[in-house]
DNA sequence: CCAGAGGTTGACATCGATGTCAATCCGGTT
DNA sequence: AACCGGATTGACATCGATGTCAACCTCTGG
């Protein structure tokens, strides 16, 4: 696998190696004609920069680390993807780190891949952009850093967001809309900081509407499809029956689904159920489900435009970027008037 | 950020940088006494070699390429998760590339990454496995490649399988074994190679325990959750009750299952319902899915293997290598004794 | 016609590691 | 005591790009 230089471009176009570095990287300075005539030759040989070159001696790597908990889920797939695109249309590369926090040794993990690859920045996706020890770690290292949806307002670095209680608020209000009143709902576990942010726009709904939270049919789940089955049953068994149900991600809203299904309670003519993420499954299952598409892709991509964008490269002291994204109610079939 | 290079750990050690790059390296002709001497060194700097630098140097680049069409599907997760890890024991490095076969310029986004990234391999996904214009590009780059579960043996190619046919063979045995005799069967698409090895598998295992297959419960679904649905009503429909049914993979199962359950047909009592690739939500479903564990991240951990040996990056002229994976009947609730 | 400003261009050093090869060291022979 | 082979070690060139800076070119205005 024979390579073509830089050195070879030149030979060819009868200019120096500096001047096609010169066209290729866009600067200023070159004549218009040799320009053409530079870029001619490039397309010509097929020629490529060497990354590892370009890297070594401007400082600069072109790649982004993306540090995820569980690469294997649906939410880190989204985000990778969305991440992925980006960093295509920007000239970068994405290396995906998985950090397991409970394991031993993550610490020189990540530490080694910041420093031998030399990343230029570093995506942090939930949960584990929640923890402090890791935070703290990149910003001793001193590597721009973005985090995804977390937690808490994070100090000292950047951060992109989706308005959860003003999603879940919304979604109440959708409910109330169609005539519910007797509304159950699923929180999320406390171990993920959205479920809070959840609950409470779903109070503050029910509130401004007036209608009363009913304390027996509000019940916390694990965001797992079976705490959906399981309390799903729960909800379906109480005296007073709900006609909507709204569980805290699609995961748990498949399950009251299920369970619904194999009472043979019709949806969404008996019961309404709402989920929270828009994840594949629930445009797969039938009837599709009432979501909030959460723009995880689109948080991703952000990330990359801040770690990119050359105005942050360069006076990226003090002020930690924000950004918060919109969010969308998706009104599908799960959910109707109330009966 | 201040970086530790090769030179520093070298004059604290009191060497030269040859001498610590030979322990660094894990190279032979170091006195013992002078490697300790350097990895204390090392330790004590937090010394980790500059990853450009050294590939510039010595023109491996430590870095695979995983070439993938869709990220964001569930068997995508699957095999990068599996590439990723053994990427890290190896101490190399993956990038994720989507390649968009129907969009204009893949061709140069492939040439482009694997030039510019110097990849030391790469492992090409399916579907895009199978499409003969993008394994002439490897071949012609002349760069060391893996294909996952390809649909044909490859010419030049490496490849990593499992036994589509043996599975479907066993699982239909599994099912004459408790009893059935009835069973309906649906194909995946005839876009996708392991299709026809599926139902390859299932006819002869009907065939050699004389059970004849009813060709009116057999029908094509295209690997969707949907088409499982759809399907199953057809199914459930026949004259002749089924006793169990065998979809292709495991979305179409839980579609079947789904219906099943609408139906209030009792899971596995009045019928069985089995899949195939052990796919996350065959395991949250209720009852659980009967399903083959197809090994999408051995297969993937297998290629990383085959590329980063030594032995192979070497004398790689001639022969592609070639590996067959074992898969898993598992055996869940939602199969059972023929009613 | 020349000085000077500003736009072009290339020579050369440099980034941080590894490959090559010669120099050195060591213990055991003759 | 001189010699030898194999194990250690380091000096130096090199990988392919970019940063620096000086040289050069061209055009303008005095």
């Amino acid at each position: 696998m024979k390579m073509v230089t830089i050195k070879d471009v030149a030979a060819r176009a009868g200019v120096s190696p500096k001047t096609v570095s010169r066209v290729i990287n866009g600067e200023d300075h070159v004549r218009p004609e040799i320009r053409d005539a530079v870029q001619k030759v490039v397309a010509e040989l097929n020629y490529r920069p060497n990354a590892f070159a370009r890297s070594l001696s401007s400082s600069r790597s072109y790649l982004l680390g993306l540090f995820i908990d569980d690469p294997v889920s649906g939410y880190a797939a989204d985000v990778q993807h969305g991440a992925l695109l980006r960093c295509r249309e920007r000239s970068y590369h994405l290396v995906v780190e998985p950090v397991e926090l409970q394991r031993q040794g993550w610490e020189d993990h990540v530490r080694g891949s910041i420093s031998s690859l030399r990343l230029d920045g570093a995506i942090i996706a939930p949960p584990i952009c929640d923890d402090a020890r890791l935070l703290d770690l990149f910003v001793q290292i001193g590597i721009p850093h973005v985090l995804i949806a977390p937690s808490t307002e994070p100090k000292n670095s950047g951060a992109v967001w989706m308005d959860d209680r003003r999603a879940a608020h919304e979604m109440t209000q959708h409910l109330i809309a169609q005539g519910h009143r007797r509304i159950g709902f699923i929180q999320g576990p406390l171990s993920h900081s959205a479920s809070g942010r959840r609950e409470e726009g779903f109070r503050a709904a029910m509130g401004e509407a007036g209608v009363t939270v009913d304390e027996s049919a509000v019940l916390r789940g694990d965001f797992t499809f079976r705490s959906g089955l399981e309390l799903g049953e729960t909800l379906l068994d109480l005296p007073d029956a709900l006609t909507a149900i709204f569980a805290s991600n699609d995961d748990m809203a498949l399950g009251v689904l299920i369970t619904a299904m194999k009472r043979g309670i019709a949806v969404p003519e008996q019961l309404s159920i709402s989920g929270f993420d828009d994840v594949a499954t629930s445009r797969a299952a039938w009837p599709q489900i009432t979501t909030i598409r959460q723009p995880k892709a689109e948080m991703a991509a952000a990330a990359v435009d801040i770690l990119t964008d050359p105005g942050f490269r360069k006076q990226r002291v003090g002020q930690a970027p924000r950004l918060m994204l919109p969010h969308e109610l998706i009104t599908r079939g799960s959910t109707g008037k109330a009966p």
